[in-house]
DNA sequence: ACGTAAAAAGGGATCGTTCACTATGGTCCT
DNA sequence: AGGACCATAGTGAACGATCCCTTTTTACGT
């Protein structure tokens, strides 16, 4: 996983101060405040500084200050999502030596790409994990300097580890539907800029195609509850499907809602599968029928190809899948036909 | 806040070596690989590390391995939910020039203590704000070190920011739930580990004290939905409540479900309110009453908190209110007297 | 033109560790 | 006995930045 690509060397501020013709101390002053040198000089410093694409070493510098500017923020690892992946990444990058920081990064795809930038640049990290998308020229970006990055779910030019956007279990669940009889489905999909999204999206027609049971077609939504009730609200009466595949949970539960507001009921008039096991899915009424991924595991082999590219090994994988279906009320058997409740 | 409290200087490799009565190379070559020394020098340089209870500055070893062994993760502050309450401090922290790595921490009480001790001890952190509870012993030991800790959540015994424990949202519902007519409550209690469930425990007591409505006891549950759903089961016929406070979603999901076992409907027969705001709680049927929590502004006060402390300064406090209730399905007026439904 | 003070820039030490060598002393072999 | 070799321990120099202090340059008033 590349990794022997150190070409060049981090400048320094010895470097910079070369440049610029002078004195390190002179650099330092420059990074501390901006105050205090000639307008030339400062001008000289810039502009090695630009040239060099120099950026200080955080180490070195609390090394000699003696203050990290870090803190640490303890996770709870209770009730709570996504700490169950983080967890799993976790425990495995300890057992390897390794310290973990998640560093949690607001804002859209933009501003998470140049945090991701700005962490790698830093010189504080091994590696990087996002699993969160970022845009795909980052990685160009990245290759010069040394931190490795991958993730679970990334762009598809990037390299992704694929199994949190592995989506045979959405193939399995319209199998078993459509044995059970149903024959005309709908697929809620989630944001598009996810590869997990796509990959659902990407299965959900292609078994639909094999398996030659009718497609309602395929509602672009963005994993919100909203575009459930939306996805619904929009079909026509007489296209009705008699099961739905919703991106995950919260779109399954829009869904549900969507559904009793045109009349129609769930599970006999219309099934409804979800995917994430989101604790509250099997206290609804209906229970959510959904996909149980095992967070702990995916954060734990994020984590163990991240490591193995950083020693040039393979990683051990994880054998067994990740996924298990849950079948809940949510589902059965489609309506006989003239069955149906009236709804709109 | 303390912080004027690093009387010591912290040991390093070079007062453990003169301890030992030899050379720095020694002792180093001790801590990397625990081999090549004679027996009686290796236990004297282990008599030194433990007398001065040595730890190796992290800094400085990554300053001349050029490894920090640590990895970033980043953190998708997308629908996720304490991702919510970490964007928030996070924010706050970059604002005050610092870096925050979340580390997540597994396993139990007393594991999370050991890790909260390990992270101060290194070093590397010069603040921790650990939203988690942990063991009341950890501040003495913390004492000595520099590490500042604040919670939003702790153990009473430890400054906890209270915020998060504020449970006047929760009187707020009573008192209006009380208003509509309703006169037998039920309270279902979180984990007695978190001051935020004790509070909301302490709040339910008092408020229907004050308010003189009944109240049928408090099962004390675990935030989970089985919780709710035990609560309800539990019920004896003859003491019915007319509304249950859940400690969250989960739990008040729970509660609805256990109630429609019971052949209870909600809101006809029982109101039901919750607690965060959960995704899913809007699209359930009947959409769940629940509190909806500033969670960014939450961590971006505990920050500022924490920050302040180091720095000793007076915090900036955020004025308003950090919750807000929100109405739904699940409450309404009480049943009227003979109009119940059977149930059981 | 000169002295003086302030501004600007530089020199060298230093933070705590590890690395690459070197210096011991002892053991074993020829 | 002499040397090769190993195990053990020590020396000095980094790592890259900042800090304290000194030196040089500039500005300014007389």
């Amino acid at each position: 996983m590349d990794g022997a690509d150190t070409a060049r060397r981090r400048p320094t501020i010895t470097d910079v101060a070369r440049l610029a013709g002078v004195s390190t101390q002179t650099v330092s002053r420059y990074l501390r405040f901006n105050g205090g040198l000639k307008p030339a000089t400062l001008e000289r410093v810039e502009k090695a500084i630009r040239e060099l694409d120099y950026r200080p070493n955080l180490v070195a510098r609390s090394m000699r200050t003696r203050k990290t500017g870090r803190l640490a923020i303890l996770m709870p690892a209770m009730a709570f999502n996504p700490s169950r992946m983080l967890a799993g990444a976790g425990a495995t990058a300890q057992d390897a030596g390794f310290f973990v920081d998640v560093v949690s990064a607001g804002g859209g795809v933009r501003a998470r790409s140049d945090r991701l930038l700005e962490l790698a640049d830093s010189g504080q990290y091994e590696g990087i994990l996002s699993l969160a998308p970022v845009l795909p020229a980052v990685e160009s970006k990245l290759h010069q300097r040394t931190a490795v990055v991958i993730s679970a779910d990334f762009d598809d030019e990037m390299r992704g580890i694929g199994q949190l956007a592995d989506a045979t279990p959405l193939m399995r669940m319209i199998e078993h539907l459509a044995a059970l009889g149903h024959s005309r489905f709908l697929h809620v999909a989630g944001d598009a800029q996810f590869a997990s999204a796509r990959a659902r999206k990407q299965s959900y027609l292609e078994t639909v195609e094999r398996l030659g049971v009718e497609s309602v077609g395929v509602f672009d939504g963005d994993w919100s509850g909203e575009s459930g009730i939306e996805a619904i609200r929009s079909l026509p009466s007489r296209a009705r499907p008699t099961a739905v595949i919703a991106a995950n949970d919260l779109v399954a539960a829009g869904v549900v809602r969507g559904a009793r507001e045109r009349g129609w009921d769930v599970p006999g008039d219309l099934s409804v599968t979800g995917w994430d096991n989101a604790g509250v899915g099997q206290f609804m009424t209906p229970s959510l029928t959904t996909v149980d991924v095992e967070l702990e595991q995916l954060g734990s082999t994020a984590m163990a190809k991240l490591i193995a590219g950083l020693r040039d090994s393979a990683p051990e994988m994880a054998e067994g899948s990740l996924f298990r279906i849950v079948w809940r009320e949510s589902t059965a058997e489609p309506p006989a036909a003239g069955r149906l409740s009236r709804g709109r």
